[in-house]
DNA sequence: CCAATAGTTGACCAAAAGGTCAACTTACAA
DNA sequence: TTGTAAGTTGACCTTTTGGTCAACTATTGG
């Protein structure tokens, strides 16, 4: 993530005056973040980024050139959240237990921190209309490395013969289902939030399903 | 959904003039259902529904008060498809011919409509501010229809034993996912449009791993 | 044919929003 | 201590936008 906010702006050549610049910085992405996720892009204005990271809009300005600077910013560190949970893949070669990892990882995400996969969701909905060639190239490599493994396993005759892009979807349809339609979710339960049995429950439940789905 | 649009109007008594209202409305529905999906309620402004329905702007207004008013007429629209899509659970009791067609409708509406699914999306997404209780109501009488049958279909012990909700979930995250993320399906199939045998082959893997993974 | 209702439309308005700027303050290296 | 770069900020400008309105035309029942 680092540098990346500085792309296109009046950054010092050397970190001096303490943090402030960072700790500015994060503020700004973080409300963001939370606004973009719950308002869109056009929702959001930069006064209700600027009030909310409690700094003038100018300041904002000041830090991110113009707000499509900014929005491009979060999206790209939303998506190295998710490259950080799929880095289970790497690290066993049992199927069951890479996707009971993964599926986990993934809805507690989901669960805990909703704002950026529904950034995300917004951002892909609309046709990436702010997402750069860079976070398609990420996303892309980072695609290509998880189905790659997927493949090995259907050739060890580990799992069905499903198209490895079509599991992927399903995983990560339902996985960011529970983000993106929290909203939904919670009218379907009685205007409640679910309850951390019923997460749990959730998790479960789809845990059993994908891995019924596609062991054999 | 024939009155509803003029809900809060000056609605005429009775209908007159040939079908020039209707034939109006329909126009701005469909070019806001277009717009709003591509580009999210506060995305869209008045003027650009207007040049697409071939209207002036203060037309559009004359037919619906606000953008809100019509937005939320469209939303409606956009369930009432969809419940139409699960009249099948009512049609018969065999769960693997239920949801196979089913599968198969909800994917066929996705690869062929996706902008209602994308606006609903976009509306849930952001906690459903234009939602109105209408439209949340038949939300939850919907899916308690569902939910009652595969119910039964566990008592029965034709199929898994996992919450229906969490079932019903995964098979609308799935199929949803076909239509609000075409954008990034695209992008990780080398950034070409799903080909009829690539929907084919989607569809066929849907509904394998979600058979195999929900019936005993 | 005519009055009344429905539909049309250009002009207009106030509010909101993204972004700029120049003056100002703060921090730090030497 | 001081010069310079970094950071701060209120005021301002321009554009966009949702919505209004009054004048106008078209349609139709009687």
């Amino acid at each position: 993530m680092t540098e990346l906010f500085m792309s296109d702006n009046k950054k010092p050549g050397t970190t001096r005056k303490s943090g402030i610049r960072e700790a500015n910085t994060r503020q700004i992405i973080a409300a963001a973040e939370a606004l973009f996720s719950e308002k869109g892009f056009n929702g959001t204005s930069t006064q209700e980024i600027a009030d909310r990271a409690g700094l003038p809009k100018a300041n904002v300005h000041y830090y991110f050139k113009t707000k499509q600077d900014l929005y491009s910013v979060v999206l790209q560190d939303i998506l190295q959240g998710w490259q950080k949970d799929a880095e289970i893949f790497q690290r066993s070669s049992d199927p069951e237990e890479v996707l009971r990892s993964y599926i986990r990882a993934k809805m507690e995400h989901s669960f805990t921190r909703p704002k950026g996969s529904k950034m995300w969701a917004m951002e892909v909905i609309q046709g990436g209309p702010v997402m750069g060639k860079e976070i398609r190239k990420a996303l892309v490599s980072w695609d290509d490395t998880v189905l790659q493994r997927i493949q090995t396993w259907i050739d060890e005759g580990k799992i069905q013969a499903v198209s490895p892009q079509s599991m992927l979807n399903m995983i990560w349809a339902t996985t960011q289902y529970y983000a993106d339609y929290d909203y939904q979710i919670r009218i379907l339960n009685d205007n409640k939030r679910l309850t951390v049995a019923q997460r749990e429950e959730a998790i479960e439940d789809v845990s059993r399903m994908i891995l019924h789905g596609v062991l054999q």
